[in-house]
DNA sequence: TAGCTTTGTGTCAATTTTACACTATCCAAA
DNA sequence: TTTGGATAGTGTAAAATTGACACAAAGCTA
């Protein structure tokens, strides 16, 4: 109650905001969550920006990351890593991103610096409707990202780099994938993050000795070619694991 | 010169500053360099701190961290590497640090996030001395820490644990060391950072694979036991070895 | 010169990595 | 119904890496 009031007066900190890089996976390539700015950019710039907004003054970074992921997506309580902190005084010098600003913010003009999140979620939890939240958000595979607003296109590389050094210390590639998977997308999974090709053999030998999926008695069907086998995360084998401790999920 | 007026024109932004965990090797173990606030705050709490400070609003935030750095140090365009930002708004719980604030800010009461760096210096490179710069400062043992000013020991165990991992992806730690050092001195350094014992000859086989220390013609003198030889940190090999690109140096 | 201290060195077994190719199973189109 | 296209699924052998382990050499001091 005490913490409604509080949030309710708490004022929007001009200077510090925080940026979201949300990763999904189509079961093909890596992608990220993008918001459309729209007309009022688009004939300065790139329309295409991450989601965020400026933080409360009684919130810590977390929090605020974890709302702005609610207020574009609904998704809540989803772990949110952070990519760091982002401040260059002429990160805004792009005529288009001014004019935004001037649109959506009090004070426009105040240097502001970002603290930049990413977070892996299942394509499927998000499907992005015209005008279903505040913004018009979209999927976009990574690959085909040549630009963005700001300087969002630095944190998008930023964040890929930690996703993939992330990857090769815990398996955490399952949060992108639906509950019951291939290998195969998993294995395609890891090499869209790695952007690399891996062996196949060589990946599913590794990722079986880790003894963290659970194979389902259950295949694909109505695919067009021999359907693959089904697996589930198993949770409870993956906690024993960081318990014990490895270090060695490398590839 | 336009760059001097800038600056000197600029103001301190209230609601950001950067931290400096400045970690040297003793050649027994890791230590951190520590300002010590003095009596005001030693009745209520730590008198130990992270050196840092607000930054300027036209400087960015790696800007800010060297500038810190050289403020109390001296020591200018050190390779500096960003821990993360961190930014509770209850951080200055502590009523010590609420004290300590009011003496040198002009804002004690605003929410500050602050946007932590480390960086890895030789300690000769820098001898505290009563009353050097602005601050007393001293390097202390990093196991020796046990509580800091504000969020300072968070943030402290959040720079080592990213130079633990750095540390087993790029062979920084010849940052630490004197121009010259002996093996053993390296073996020491590394098991102080990855807080492990490493097995002596396979640490060095290790690092004598990677080809990039040069072995001097010259031994340690004076030392009570077998002389060890000295190497120096070859930087033109480690230069073509990260081009080629080396995943592999896991302890 | 005896004793203390730290340096410096090699091997073997176990594990991990890498490279590599063919059959099985499903669907669709002829 | 047969054929072709697509992807799943599987094993092995050579090479590289890791981990465990012990003793002689070199300098200083007492």
């Amino acid at each position: 109650m005490q913490h409604n009031l509080k949030k309710i007066n708490s004022e929007l900190n001009p200077n510090v905001s925080v940026d979201c890089v949300i990763f999904g996976f189509d079961l093909e390539q890596l992608t990220v969550l993008l918001i459309d700015r729209g007309e009022i950019s688009s004939a300065f710039g790139p329309r295409l920006a991450l989601p965020g907004n400026l933080i409360y003054d009684n919130e810590n970074l977390d929090m605020a990351a974890n709302r702005v992921l609610a207020e574009l997506t609904g998704l809540k309580n989803i772990y949110l890593e952070q990519v760091g902190a982002f401040g260059d005084p002429d990160r805004i010098h792009k005529e288009a991103d001014r004019e935004w600003l001037k649109s959506i913010r009090a004070e426009p003009e105040a240097r502001v610096i970002t603290v930049a999140y990413y977070t892996l979620v299942p394509m499927s939890d998000y499907i992005p409707q015209a005008a279903s939240f505040a913004k018009n958000a979209d999927w976009v595979p990574v690959n085909l990202i040549k630009e963005l607003a700001f300087d969002h296109y630095e944190i998008l590389q930023a964040a890929k780099d930690k996703l993939k050094q992330k990857i090769k210390i815990q398996p955490i590639g399952f949060n992108l994938l639906p509950e019951k998977f291939t290998l195969s997308q998993l294995h395609r999974l890891y090499e869209s993050i790695l952007d690399k090709p891996l062996d196949k053999r060589n990946f599913r030998r590794k990722i079986q000795k880790l003894d963290i999926l659970t194979s389902l008695r259950e295949k694909q069907r109505g695919v067009p070619h021999k359907p693959s086998s089904l697996y589930e995360f198993n949770e409870e084998k993956y906690q024993e694991l960081t318990q014990t401790g490895f270090d060695n999920f490398g590839f």
